[in-house]
DNA sequence: TTGTAAGCGTTATCAC
DNA sequence: GTGATAACGCTTACAA
């Protein structure tokens, strides 16, 4: 591989000037540049990237870390914040914990030696004094460490809130809504399970939080646990869940034969694409990726650009999207 | 951030020293060992990777570039080879060039630049050319370029072969495939539908191949296209396609009233999770992605520890998952 | 066992 | 407008 100083002497110039060149950094005189760009073609130059990187001490890089790549969430989600990035001239390095506390750990101890700029965090299972000493740019999604680490996070207290509103227009009496086990973090997304709850006992509806364990591909075995859950409790007339668990609730109640939205209403949260892949047409909160992914971006390439280690967080709006199943 | 010169100074020995406690490279008097782990503690030092990978010219990363981060396939893939990168002491950068080919060039050219080890490619839109005078390890996906680049391509002859002869213990008369727009290149997939039109000929039963351009997430889209071809084509009686339209015309012959599988055999071809979101168990052919992803990086690596630009190509078996659809 | 010095490929500073 | 020189933080001969 050649270098700059190869590109230099071959032009018979000095390595600075080639770099001026390289980065117009400064006035060279049109000979000279000619005679280096030249060298540059006949010795097929290409700078090298780690070198720039060390010099300016910026790689870049963004990491991402994320429970599962593959999870239509998580996906949708690095898919916009990947366009993004590129948009700044900036790369993302998706890492995956896979569920495991022991990875989410190491990777975090990588993200520390320099390879990335910043860091987006998409998963929190460690003791928040492992964010809160975090020694980089830090951004961290859908979770409030004390205000230590900014966050952005979509509305889920509105989202809540919209839920609560469809089901008493539905007039349910019963409504179940299924969340991910609650650990002691303020996990933001939780907010739409409070709010849900409280504006639906205003209205003197029942309410029942179910914690359940995410297996986010094993539809069948969402299927059977929304079929026993029906058969089990069938003064349930309302429910919301994510996307997938949701999806399970509609299937489980045609199957059932119980009408839908009359007998069942149910709400699905999120508004991926796993929504569209079946015929029925669920109503959703839709959380807007989109927006959500532009304000990630900038929120760390400003505390990147600026380093300072805190930023404003951000509430992103979400949106109902009528279906049949309210 | 502390660098390897305060250690040193702070523990009173070389840089070199540190070095070498750090990396374990040649032998150090418990003494001063003790004095320089002291010293990092104290200094909460943290080794510079770029510094190190300016070096020794590697960085450990890894780029993946693909059509769509989102896209079920390519995010099942990523996500196997993330955890398989992450067991070899690799990360991941993952690169979308959401259907654009400028942007494909702009990435080919950015891993150009050393910031990465390797290059595995999904996507192949460029001319030949700009692959085979590529200077770093890089792997293709499904995708024989004259042999010039190593690929990894799941068995698609045998896919097709299954395919039929699923279509013919269905005693299927007249089979529709529909694959993605045919370019000049030698996409191996294609061989699937070779392989299904070769051997439903040789049992005199009518096959056509449909073109389409795809747009992974219009379920709809795909559902109307489904029905406007089986109500203008009712003779068809089986059909092979991707996941997501083998999904629409399972959805859209149901709505139609077809009897499945007797009036209409489907197959879909891949077996991501998104069969697994319907309620319906629609027969694939399923690409083991796992093992997929395991040769995937046992060849990038081998060729980055190499340095051999030629590696052996991989062909990975495929498997039939019956369903209720043939 | 430990230290000195050179080098990885850039770029910034300061001369000229 | 251009060139020396040093520096980014690390590692590896080579020498002591």
């Amino acid at each position: 591989m050649a270098s700059i100083r190869d590109v230099a002497k071959r032009a018979g110039v000095a390595a600075c000037t080639v770099s001026r060149v390289l980065n117009g950094t400064a006035s060279v005189s049109e000979e000279t540049r000619q005679k280096i760009e030249k060298a540059m073609d006949e010795l097929n130059y290409i700078p090298n990237e780690l070198a720039r990187s060390m010099f300016k001490q910026r790689s870049g890089i963004i990491a991402m870390l994320v429970p599962s790549i593959k999870h239509p969430f998580f996906s949708s989600l690095a898919d916009f914040i990947e366009k993004e990035l590129y948009v700044h001239g900036y790369k993302l390095m998706l890492c995956s914990t896979s569920g495991s506390i022991q990875r989410e750990r190491e990777y975090l101890n990588i993200f520390k030696s320099n390879l990335v700029d910043g860091i987006i965090m998409a998963v929190n299972s460690l003791e928040e004094s492992a964010y809160e000493r975090f020694e980089k740019p830090m951004i961290m999604l859908d979770c409030n460490l004390s205000g230590k680490i900014p966050f952005v996070v979509s509305d889920h207290k509105a989202g809540g809130k919209m839920a609560a509103e469809e089901f008493i227009k539905n007039q349910c009496h019963y409504v179940l809504h299924l969340c991910a086990e609650k650990e002691e973090k303020e996990i933001l997304s939780y907010e739409s399970h409070r709010m849900l709850e409280e504006t639906l006992e205003c209205h003197g509806i029942r309410t029942r939080g179910l914690e359940i364990k995410w297996n986010h591909f094993d539809l069948k075995g969402y299927r059977d646990m929304a079929e026993l859950i029906l058969q089990t409790y069938p003064e349930i007339d309302g429910v919301m869940a994510a996307d997938m668990p949701a999806v399970a609730f509609y299937e489980a109640a045609r199957k059932l034969g119980k009408k839908i939205p009359e007998d069942l209403c149910i709400i699905a949260y999120d508004g991926t694409y796993v929504l569209d892949i079946i015929e029925g047409n669920v109503t959703a909160i839709v959380q807007n990726l989109e927006a959500y992914s532009l304000e990630v971006v900038e929120t760390i390439l400003n505390m990147i650009s600026n380093s300072e280690m805190l930023a404003e967080s951000k509430y992103i709006p979400v949106t109902l999207k009528k279906g049949e199943t309210s």
